[in-house]
DNA sequence: CTTCTATATAGCTTCTGTGCTATATAAATT
DNA sequence: AATTTATATAGCACAGAAGCTATATAGAAG
């Protein structure tokens, strides 16, 4: 659980994320892939290239084109935080029953809950 | 779906993670949080705001306080996403077995079948 | 009303990321 | 061998992140 660093940061450009719901489709070459994005071929190049470094695509040699397709475990470490998060959150809704139960109408100040979706 | 790049950069911080984790045992203020954490005051207060504002925490008025609590629902734009990435995972893998199949003994040059968990 | 405590804002510096153009490499094609 | 195609690397410019110190604000406490 050391490079999540990598992956977030790898997941918070739209760029990288669109490259990887292309690959969700299927495996595709670089200029395949290049070819939905508005960007010179070297910027979209390095874009692949951070998708790679964070294990989230897989790639092949074939002849002159490397072509992509999504790592099978990349999303493994997100996924492992996601599951510790989820159950702090559902830990923290317990306790907050508890916790409005005990404070009964106490009611400080507590009462912005927005939800935001 | 949109804020997406917000929550993941917000995300790609160790601290601003850990502050998360922090949260998961329950609300604390902006002084409690920051103790475990060597860094100036107003580079904390920074990385609380920045967490608020991708809208994983929630926080009150208390005084001259701010607790801040994990936000209910902070996750579920990634939650959603991840949804949609797993389902594409599980199709590639579907797919892939087609066309394996398919192809046969035809194996161009798609060997380096590497799998770096 | 002065002071202390908790937090925020301003302003600055430094580092990193992203994009671009120009160029390199390497396989495919002619 | 020369050219074209696919992709990578180098080097630069600019925008934004993250850290710091100094200062502001706003309740609490005296």
């Amino acid at each position: 659980m050391r490079d999540l660093n990598t992956v977030f940061s790898a997941l918070a450009d739209p760029t990288r994320r669109a490259v990887l719901a292309q690959l969700a489709s299927g495996e595709a070459s670089v200029m395949e892939l290049a070819a939905s994005h508005k960007m010179s071929q070297p910027s979209f190049s390095r874009h692949i290239h951070v998708l790679e470094e964070a294990g989230l695509i897989l790639r092949r040699v074939e002849g002159t084109r490397r072509p992509c397709r999504l790592a099978p475990n990349g999303l493994a470490a997100l996924e492992q935080w996601m599951a510790l998060m989820r159950r702090a959150l559902e830990a923290n809704y317990g306790r907050l029953d508890g916790v409005l139960a005990a404070m009964g109408a106490e009611a400080k100040g507590n009462d912005n809950d927005q939800d935001d979706t």
